[in-house]
DNA sequence: CATAATAGGACCACTTTAGTCCTCTATCCG
DNA sequence: CGGATAGAGGACTAAAGTGGTCCTATTATG
């Protein structure tokens, strides 16, 4: 359910390769290499990454890439945005207010809230904790949930 | 973003329907032309949502479906794991423990975090809160929601 | 037994996605 | 200045996945 596509998938784990070493600049075929993915791949990843202002990219003979912020200050549900465009889950978030339901659509509204609540729960987490093996990775949303209903 | 399928859009908007009649039995075609939406295609989300337990099918002549529980016990999640199949959010948490990045994918704990997240979210809210046109839904986790991150 | 309904698949057409490749531009260094 | 290195940008292709339709069987009613 609810699937991302591969490539921003890839994404996230090369943003977190980069949050590894926040400091250093890769080149895309390090990246590729550390990542175990396609240089084509990864530097289409890249390039799009770099235009949605998440990584600065250098030119030239010592260039490459590095994360743009510091990697507590990048949220997961920036990269998906960044790669998936900033869409909701239905059609309807989509396009403005018009489904085919027409006049007794009642259920923008409600999936507005859903919306919500799924980029919150994905803006709550940073590259610094998708960097860190778990262990500590003390998130503060996922235990206050609404919890029941079968 | 995290798009869903446009059937599983579908399924919620039939699902909100028959919430909102929840003792009648209606019929593929009744549904149908409640949500306007082609009648082959209903069938094929009225069969799925049947075969998922969501809904009770009466056969033959004065046959049809209705709900298989009280709209305020069933949740969005279920719907979309109906008609999406219990998958995660990326490929890591689909497949068991293996993924590509073999040894070193520390991701895939993290993104069973923030599965749990959206799932979360998503069971937090019913069917009657998604028949009903919003005002008074008074939903209990958006605004608890891990907050900020740029 | 005729009729009205669902059950279950097979099937196709179309869109989207993943992935590759090629050419252009910028930077550095000798 | 000129060659080498690295990113920018986009064109293109092949393969999946999706949405959507239809056909045949089964079950119930009167």
């Amino acid at each position: 359910m609810l699937r991302i596509g591969k490539m921003t998938d890839y994404g996230v784990v090369v943003m977190a390769h980069l949050a590894r070493h926040p400091d250093a600049i890769q080149t895309g075929a390090q990246i590729a290499a550390g990542c175990r993915i396609t240089v084509p791949t990864v530097s289409k990843l890249l390039k799009s990454l770099t235009r949605a202002g998440l990584l600065i990219s250098v030119r030239g003979v010592a260039g490459g890439y590095r994360l743009a912020r510091a990697p507590a200050e990048i949220s997961v549900l920036e990269v998906i945005a960044a790669l998936e465009g900033p869409f909701g889950l239905t059609e309807c978030s989509r396009m403005p207010p018009r489904c085919s339901q027409q006049g007794d659509c009642s259920l923008s509204d409600n999936w507005d809230v859903i919306n919500r609540a799924v980029q919150g729960a994905l803006r709550g987490v940073s590259l610094s904790q998708m960097a860190t093996p778990m262990r500590t990775l003390k998130w503060h949303g996922a235990a206050d949930l609404p919890a029941a209903l079968p």
